[in-house]
DNA sequence: ACCGAACCGTAACGTACGGTACGGCAAATG
DNA sequence: CATTTGCCGTACCGTACGTTACGGTTCGGT
């Protein structure tokens, strides 16, 4: 019984891909209520086939988060410029994309359902959501704080607790009301001011110009 | 068929109590697995008396919730303190409250359940931990910031953007990465400590004796 | 033209669980 | 003591859903 639900690693073929943006849509629009036999219809595909193609259910939503996933990778930073404008713009752009990300529907929907199944002893949606959230985030703003270091723009020692100030300083309470529900208006201009004001904050605590001790 | 379910605002007898602290333990254990069977084991009691207490399923997580809720009150803030010692202690003491709260397990298995649960359109416990969560903690700090400016300790405009601050700065990624199944080690001291730098950076920040504009 | 693989649509199966009904018992009530 | 009340234990019902099975169709290969 090795489908591809196993080998995650196998490339999707265009059908496939297509399914698991139907079952996308209908997670973002029903959430955990997502059944095989909804996806089936939504996909015009025969719950046979998302059976041979993905195992079972939990294979299906892992497939699904992956999926998602895999989308959202590329938006890399470029770390050519080392003066203050660029790395100011730099860390503005990071966050203003991050906060647009996390305030979607999408994203959302991902993370709610990864919440929910977290403890359970199966594939672990938490663990991809969490290395495609914050860790990915991690990974891609630390080189360029520590290059913002090298420049002598910041001033820090240990370059993950900075990381996770700026993580705190950019999301705030915004992604724990979204996943409980709060109602929340979060305009594009709005995003914008949020990055610039965490941005902004996160220099005044570890800029080099002002004090270096965190 | 007006149960306890709906008039939430009677008092639980003793023997209510002692079934609302089992379902609690089997929220934590077991997650959204709690099943109404379960309970009922648990709790030595019949599921016809679950029913009739608390109406449906919905009804015992909903009263569950608050129950949880019930017992976290009571963590005042003495306001009588208006040097920067106190009020720097004051905010230590509830950083440090929050996290330890924040990353217990009940806490945790609450958040997931509510979340679970936030798409729903029945009983809404997401609205009910984010009542007895986040904005809880707002009415609770606020009053604190706000007796800290009039001493002029505190510099800022708006209470509820440095409450959300010092909420990003306390909370960081913990608690989304505890809800999504990161394994994490919190240990008494490092809640001090965190509690400590997230105080300090707030100080960095809306400090009167540094820079007034946030 | 023929074959087999892949897949669609749908029916059917098994089970888990929410919700209900009922018999028995123990304590309060008179 | 008789009666009512409240609750336990358990059996039961209905349904939703994951999973499987199967007949029919399309399509690429030979």
């Amino acid at each position: 019984m090795q489908s591809a639900a196993e080998a995650n690693d196998s490339p999707l073929t265009e059908r496939q891909r297509d399914v698991l943006d139907a079952a996308l849509g209908l997670l973002v629009e029903a959430g955990d209520a997502l059944t095989m036999t909804s996806v089936a219809r939504r996909a015009s595909c025969s719950k046979e086939t998302l059976y041979k193609w993905f195992g079972d259910r939990d294979g299906l939503l892992t497939a699904t988060v992956q999926w998602q996933a895999s989308k959202v990778r590329g938006v890399t930073v470029r770390r050519d410029g080392l003066d203050l404008a660029s790395l100011t713009s730099g860390l503005e752009r990071f966050a203003s994309d991050w906060l647009r990300v996390l305030s979607g529907k999408i994203s959302v929907a991902l993370n709610r359902v990864a919440v929910s199944h977290a403890g359970s002893d199966k594939r672990d949606l938490g663990a991809i959501v969490l290395e495609n959230g914050p860790f990915a985030m991690a990974r891609r703003l630390m080189p360029l704080l520590e290059v913002g270091r090298e420049a002598g723009l910041l001033a820090f020692d240990d370059t993950e607790e900075a990381f996770r100030t700026f993580f705190g300083l950019v999301v705030r309470d915004v992604q724990i009301r979204l996943l409980l529900g709060d109602r929340f208006e979060l305009t594009d201009v709005a995003i914008d001011g949020e990055a610039r004001r965490a941005t902004q904050q996160f220099f005044a605590l570890y800029g080099a110009h002002t004090n270096g001790a965190a």
